[in-house]
DNA sequence: CCATGCGTATTAGTGTAGCAATACACCAGG
DNA sequence: CCTGGTGTATTGCTACACTAATACGCATGG
């Protein structure tokens, strides 16, 4: 499969095109459209394909690299990683979301929306993981 | 009361300055800590509390302003609003919060939590809204 | 009126984020 | 070996984010 079909980029969208590579790798990762042992497209490919430039995109794979999300195959290309042991206590990887659900909650109350409005959008796209049950998806 | 004391910020930890105030604030509306009618800590006042110049207040202010959040009481200072009445349609809504969502659950996967335990993370910081129960479809 | 409190327009300085052009090191496979 | 594929170190440039110093307009209330 061509996961460069799967990434785009807007240019005028004002974030970073190197950031917007950087969500939508982790996003389709955390989806499972990418998984564990297939490769990113190579840097030039995407680069040509986006019509950015290459160290842009060397960039936001540098970066999924230091984060662990993918190892860089010599000569290959960068290849997708499992997701890790996680060494991190469960308290601290809860306050690692914190923040960023703070925010959800924040914008959540200036939109207006109800709590289960809120539960009801984010509960699909949490629906895949959960890799720890062997039970399983539909 | 003093909602100064309420808020603080650090300033080697990478997020400007305003920004941390605009999202505190706009946290403290969120839980309610901070009520429509009330009036933010001044400009100046909560510049030199926090050790930080007047105008980088002054900004946060602004953005919240600009964001519906606060209205500007000439010569009185920063006065918290209600919520708007959202003229938005609900579908409008929800894609606005949707960045957000996928931005937790590619952080969560990453962090290996279940969708319960961020559920479980995210319901508290929720909880206090649903303001009013406008059965009002988009 | 004047004193004192509001927020801010203006201007400017500093750093660095973001992107790009080049050349380079490395590996697989023939 | 060579060829064509990988990613990237280096360098440089530009735009803008961020903060700050100053001076200003305006409202309150004695």
């Amino acid at each position: 499969m061509d996961s460069a079909l799967l990434i785009s980029v807007s240019p005028t969208s004002g974030v970073p095109i190197y950031r917007q590579l950087i969500d939508q790798v982790r996003s389709l990762i955390a989806s499972k459209r990418l998984q564990p042992g297939e490769f990113l497209p190579s840097v030039r490919t995407l680069a040509q394909r986006l019509q950015v430039n290459p160290m842009t995109v060397s960039k936001a794979y540098s970066l999924l690299q230091r984060d662990g999300l993918v190892e860089l195959a010599p000569g290959q290309g960068m290849r997708i990683l499992p997701p890790s042991p996680v060494k991190i206590p469960l308290n601290q990887r809860r306050q690692a979301l914190l923040p960023l659900l703070r925010q959800v909650a924040a914008t959540a109350y200036q939109l207006n929306l109800t709590q289960q409005q809120v539960m009801d959008l984010l509960a699909p796209l949490l629906e895949n993981f959960d890799r720890d049950s062997e039970a399983n998806p539909g």
